[in-house]
DNA sequence: AAATGGTTTAACTAAACGGTTAATTTTAAT
DNA sequence: ATTAAAATTAACCGTTTAGTTAAACCATTT
């Protein structure tokens, strides 16, 4: 059994991601859950409120799917390899999570520092545990996570760009493409990470 | 001397790119234009032809900017080199750019082919072109593009997030940061690129 | 100097929006 | 069965929004 308050999060979570916080209305939102727009102000008292929860649980799922894996003890390239595979995975699952991070993130710097107090994150645990199971290699930390992270979501995000351009907005077509990038990162990651 | 249309038109510009159609006010960017809330549909019918004049612009710019290099028959790794370094710089120089697009094609999907035609680029284009300058290689032409805009477009696009947990939201250890990035993605595909 | 026609403005309109209110129904405790 | 609290709704309110209108401005032409 799902309660009110559920069912207007969860409608509240598919209209926002798709649309956005600006873009998003009320009144969808409301339709969306089956129920009056009066009631999602009983609940939740604003759209601020209403998206910043909505926004909390996508992002904390979010940078906890990311973390994870990272923060485990596996050697490096076994490790880089689990998390292209899952991140992957999980952003197939909800592809419009990536997008809509990004886009709210650049219309309000500011949600980011309350979410992170918020989940419970913080920044330097992700610096220091990356740095010292990285520590021996020579690559540069933050650059080597921040092109896994551009490699994995990109194609996501720019979707609707790629799939026109390259495969003729044939949709099955980019599935295929996206389920291919999981052994196309791993083996450019790989080679990057060979000594020689 | 700039026209009146043109003033609209570069204010239109930095309006909507920073806060995309949906949180884009006529209003704002009238008086941004220094001018009359009026005269913008006197000029541009409406908001979404003034968007589509904006968006064509911006789209036309940035699509041009990556075909120049890489249509060009430059050997490919030197390719590869130039288009990372005028690319970076270019979006250094316009950082709203890509979230922008990205946003904006998410929201209207339809959108790219509209501007496609109207900026004379033709899908086929890409791939033939692309494909025979690299067929020589046993790499994938999509993966690799995909590979290398995501490298090149993600450190910007995510940047208030990266900013925050990685430089305590210094901005200019970040303008750093973006600037190393150029040598970084060069050598990673290099090496990748690498036949052993 | 009167007329013309493109340009610009202030004032206005209708619709959409987020949010409130007051009344009604449902639930649960006594 | 009665009552209080919680849940839900319809109707409404004030504001904001994109878009319109009619008149004023201003340079050129006649």
């Amino acid at each position: 059994m799902t309660t009110t308050e559920q069912k207007i999060l969860e409608a509240a979570r598919q209209v926002f991601l798709k649309k956005g916080m600006d873009g998003a209305r009320m009144q969808e939102i409301a339709n969306e859950a089956g129920i009056n727009k009066a009631l999602l102000h009983y609940y939740y008292r604003s759209k601020d409120k209403l998206f910043e929860a909505v926004f909390n649980e996508i992002f904390t799922q979010f940078i906890t799917k990311i973390s994870l894996v990272l923060l485990s003890d596996a050697p490096v390239k076994e490790k880089m390899s689990l998390f292209v595979d899952s991140f992957i995975d999980k952003i197939a699952a909800n592809p419009f999570v990536p997008q809509f991070i990004i886009g709210e993130i650049n219309r309000d710097p500011a949600i980011i520092k309350k979410m992170m107090q918020k989940s419970g994150f913080n920044p330097d645990m992700f610096v220091s545990l990356f740095g010292t199971q990285f520590k021996n290699l020579h690559f540069d930390v933050r650059h080597f996570i921040v092109s896994l992270l551009g490699l994995c979501i990109f194609p996501f995000a720019a979707r609707p760009l790629i799939e026109n351009v390259y495969f003729n907005n044939n949709s099955e077509a980019y599935d295929v493409f996206l389920f291919e990038r999981k052994e196309y990162i791993k083996s450019m990651m790989l080679k990057f990470m060979e000594e020689e």
